[in-house]
DNA sequence: TTGAAAGCGCTAACAG
DNA sequence: CTGTTAGCGCTTTCAA
């Protein structure tokens, strides 16, 4: 007996419909809003849809507007605090205006991103909110707007691709920063970044793969060169991703003699391997090393010592880039947008002058 | 004259089939690989999709099939490392079983749970894993039960509902923890955790809203009865939700004239808050006091000093939850099942012997 | 203001 | 093995 109730198939329109004595179509405009429908027939529709405890279904819905009333984020690793906040921002924007988000992973390969994109238009999503894990093999994401479907660049840009984006002042941030250690007596600097190639090895400017890394690799050296400092490149290193390759680098980099005396961390992930790796190595922060991590990760004013770091503003960046989304996925026809944020210099406890 | 490839509208299943010159239905069981298809057949039905950049529309498929292939999942606070790490573990888990995965945040707010959970049946999606809010309070999740979508629970447990669950062994972590500080001498013994109540007062273990929070406060009070300390309720805290009003509590607690010499912290966001607020008030870990925190967060292998945390298998929690759930929604009809995974206990260096 | 009918893109059931 | 037809639940013409 209490199993009649147990399965029952969801109510439809049409069941509704037929419980309020109007036809489908009524019943539809009085649900959905639209349309006109006189207020009798509103509450008998609406008494009926409680009663059923209708639910619409969204994807029927969306097969006759076109329109899912979702928007898509790809980033490369939302466990990255800087990301995760991102995110956030975005969530609360885009649930602000109506619209749901579906996020998915692309571990930073473009593999994955391209089926993750995949995966989304196949699921009619709105439009998109991308972090590319690569600037080159983009043949995918201009696919996406060939379809007519808005995207969004988020932290990295792409200018061949001609999308809206919203990034940081990264080379601004990185220079700020340099600045700041070789006015504490710095002259043997490192810059460890997570992403930007497969190798950890040095190189010069060209074939960085990410906006933000050669932003940044700029700034560092152009304050290097202002400084006199030469060989800007000798202690950068790259494509620092996983847990294991950061300590190794790090490890190498604290082994050489004639060591850097500070450095520079593209994230608080890499930061955090650093601090694994000096405290393993008996080096204190900051009497035989300084450190500089981009992102205010909670943790960074938590330690002892606290760490100095380029604040981003990345909820704000997640608010901005699905405004300027939802706007496209309105209507909006302008020329491509590209909206820079500032970033700020916190100074605590890890700077100090080299002994 | 470029733009004319710049907007076409998506190619359907028609379009392939008119191109490869066979009726729709051929074509669409050569695209989806069901019924049977010559091999001459499948060639140009392949060639044809290519040729037009054949996506298939998973809603209209999902419409016909009733099944969406995505699982939804619903926990408190994405950013907080050890859910992050438990949703990474349910991805993982999906992807490898061919299921995608759309996660939704409710802030531990039974109203947005609520509401995530409308827009998830809304979309049509075939099960859910949800870290409940609350205990009280589930008509909602019954709902979803009674429509015939598989619910299975994460972390959290809630036995009245009949719901297949896997949490960890909260009790018994709790009370090797709260053991360990005995041990070392300690008899004024603190513990704070994040959800469970509104209020930040200590409370009888009546009305906790959540198994977690119940059986570690059973473990707890356990641990300090065996070895005859009274009153162990004294230095409970609940509901240091948000980071204000963790340092708030936390200051008070530490500024009674008989404060405790030793805290167990239920996350790692709260062990930070700790952290933070020993240093703003210039007690030190472990001298001062010392630390135990739930979940093995990175950082907290890299601080000084490290500190010692009950570790959980967040990843192998995701994992073991999403393969329950599937197997659900595959039709496996046994009772609800639970399941216990065991916590670990790593020692480190924020404990020491009471001044 | 309301109703009837067509259609979104796909799969399922049934013939051939 | 292939084609025809019907229908998922909804919105949208178009008439009434």
């Amino acid at each position: 007996m209490a199993k009649d109730q147990g399965l029952r198939r969801p109510a439809t329109v049409q069941d509704v419909a037929n419980l309020a004595e109007v036809s489908k179509a009524t019943a539809a405009r009085a649900l959905g809003q639209y349309g006109a429908v006189s207020a009798r027939v509103m509450t008998k529709v609406t008494a009926a849809a409680a009663a059923l405890g209708y639910l619409p279904n969204d994807l029927a819905r969306t097969m006759t507007t076109g329109r899912s009333g979702t928007i898509g984020v790809i980033v490369g690793d939302i466990e990255n605090p800087y990301f995760g906040l991102a995110v956030r921002g975005v969530s609360d924007g885009a649930k602000a205006r109506g619209f749901n988000v579906v996020l998915v992973n692309s571990g930073e390969d473009v593999a994955e991103e391209k089926a993750a994109l995949e995966v989304l238009v196949r699921k009619q999503i709105d439009g998109f909110i991308i972090a590319p894990a690569a600037s080159g093999d983009t043949a995918h994401l201009l696919n996406i707007a060939t379809i007519g479907r808005p995207v969004v660049l988020m932290d990295r840009e792409i200018p061949a691709l001609g999308f809206d984006a919203v990034v940081l002042d990264d080379k601004a941030a990185a220079k700020r920063a340099t600045e700041l250690l070789i006015a504490a007596g710095h002259t043997r600097l490192s810059y460890i970044t997570a992403a930007g190639m497969k190798q950890h090895t040095l190189c010069d400017a060209t074939g960085i793969g990410l906006s933000t890394v050669a932003n940044r690799i700029a700034g560092f050296s152009e304050a290097l060169a202002d400084a006199g400092i030469p060989d800007p490149h000798r202690y950068i290193r790259f494509g620092v991703t996983d847990r294991q390759g950061a300590q190794h680098v790090i490890a190498d980099l604290l082994n050489l003699s004639d060591r850097p005396t500070a450095i520079l961390a593209s994230d608080s992930l890499i930061a955090l391997a650093i601090l694994r790796t000096t405290k393993d190595v008996r080096l204190i922060i900051p009497r035989d090393i300084s450190l500089i991590s981009f992102h205010d990760a909670d943790w960074t004013s938590a330690t002892t010592p606290s760490v100095t770091v380029v604040a981003q503003p990345a909820y704000d960046l997640g608010r901005e880039v699905v405004s300027m989304l939802i706007e496209r996925i309105e209507g909006l026809a302008e020329p491509p947008r590209r909206r820079e944020l500032p970033t700020r210099l916190i100074e605590r406890e890890s700077v100090s002058a080299p002994k």
